[in-house]
DNA sequence: ACCGGAACTCTAGCACCGCTAGCCATTCTG
DNA sequence: CAGAATGGCTAGCGGTGCTAGAGTTCCGGT
């Protein structure tokens, strides 16, 4: 009784150790870092082991993606928080979810950008991220207007989800990275328009 | 002499039918099928030759971003060349572009998505790409307003591209994506700005 | 016409990857 | 205490990108 107790305890503090070590790994290093054998050696344990958690490496990403999507769920919420009106509300979200993937560049890539299969959209969707996903919808809704509150707070995530994509590979000028998200959160919340 | 010039125009074409060979096995199976051993043998030459021609698979995968870079350009100055006014202009790129996205999954990614070293926003950025930004931009400026063309053009594209990856990996609802394309294309080119 | 050297391509192999079969030790059960 | 069941390990499979070194072919000068 006792025992088996205390073997399921075990094995779930394995299994969190495997999903810490994906992450930091994944963090300090970045994905392709990431391969079972260092994971295995990371915690003391044998391959194998890591396939008796999880079905294979793409299940042990988007476990480290679900966990981050709490994370930044956690920020954005913080940021709606501290805002006092709703336009400083929605640019303060946008600039803390470009901190978000600029300062955890790995753990946004598990989340949104790698072919992991985590369906979204759906209704298996991760809690954590439908949470990310209602911070973002409560801050745009003054603003949406006739728009479909969902639509339109998709199609602002996606300017922002592109943005720090883009910035990210390259693809768009560092120097200029605050004035387009300034640029992107007037045209979703220009003045004057709040129906607070 | 001759000789000569024959070698370097073969050399030329068997380069060339590596790019083919990479972009097509890309379109049809996804980067994934592209390896080195296949591309060697679809070619009907050995492994290393590959590395005579290109420092690695990354350079390969490059060089098919850069061709398909020459292809979004093209059908991006279609749709704005067939446009009447300008912002269905805006309407017919932004959907051009989502269809060039949908359509060419592998080498939308291979342009945009993977690592791959094309330094772009800066002063060897590839050709073909400045003319697809440039398209966007031509297009765009009849509603950019006071905001610098360039900046705004970069936000604009940047919505664009996280609708289309977003819903590519299934983060967005597929069945919205047309409202979604609308409702950005309205917040940059609303109805009665245009300074034409 | 021939031979030495350069240019080129191939075979074979390295180190690594994700993943798994099958053995062995430990632990629990009757 | 014997036997069954659990669980971790070693070893290995087929694959990856990439490369060293051998072998062959072709060219240019005597």
């Amino acid at each position: 009784m006792s025992t088996q107790a205390r073997r399921e305890r075990e094995r779930a503090e394995r299994e969190r150790a495997i999903i810490a070590a994906a992450r930091e790994l994944a963090e300090s290093e970045g994905w392709d870092a990431v391969t079972t054998r260092r994971l295995a050696a990371e915690i003391e344990y044998s391959q194998p082991v890591l396939y008796s958690h999880f079905k294979g490496k793409d299940a042990i990403m988007a476990a480290v993606a679900v966990e981050g999507c709490g994370d930044l769920a956690v920020e954005l919420a913080a940021a709606r928080a501290a805002a006092t009106d709703p336009r400083h509300a929605v640019a303060g979200i946008a600039t803390a979810y470009a901190a978000f993937a600029e300062r955890r560049p790995a753990l946004y890539d598990a989340i949104f950008t790698l072919p992991v299969d985590l369906s979204f959209a759906s209704q298996d969707t991760p809690v954590e991220l439908a949470r990310a996903f209602a911070e973002l919808a409560e801050t745009l809704r003054p603003f949406a207007g006739d728009d479909d509150l969902e639509t339109f707070t998709e199609t602002f995530w996606s300017g922002l989800h592109g943005l720090v994509t883009l910035m990210r590979n390259g693809r768009l000028r560092r120097e200029e990275h605050e004035r387009r998200l300034a640029l992107l959160v007037d045209r979703f919340a220009p003045p004057g328009t709040s129906t607070s």
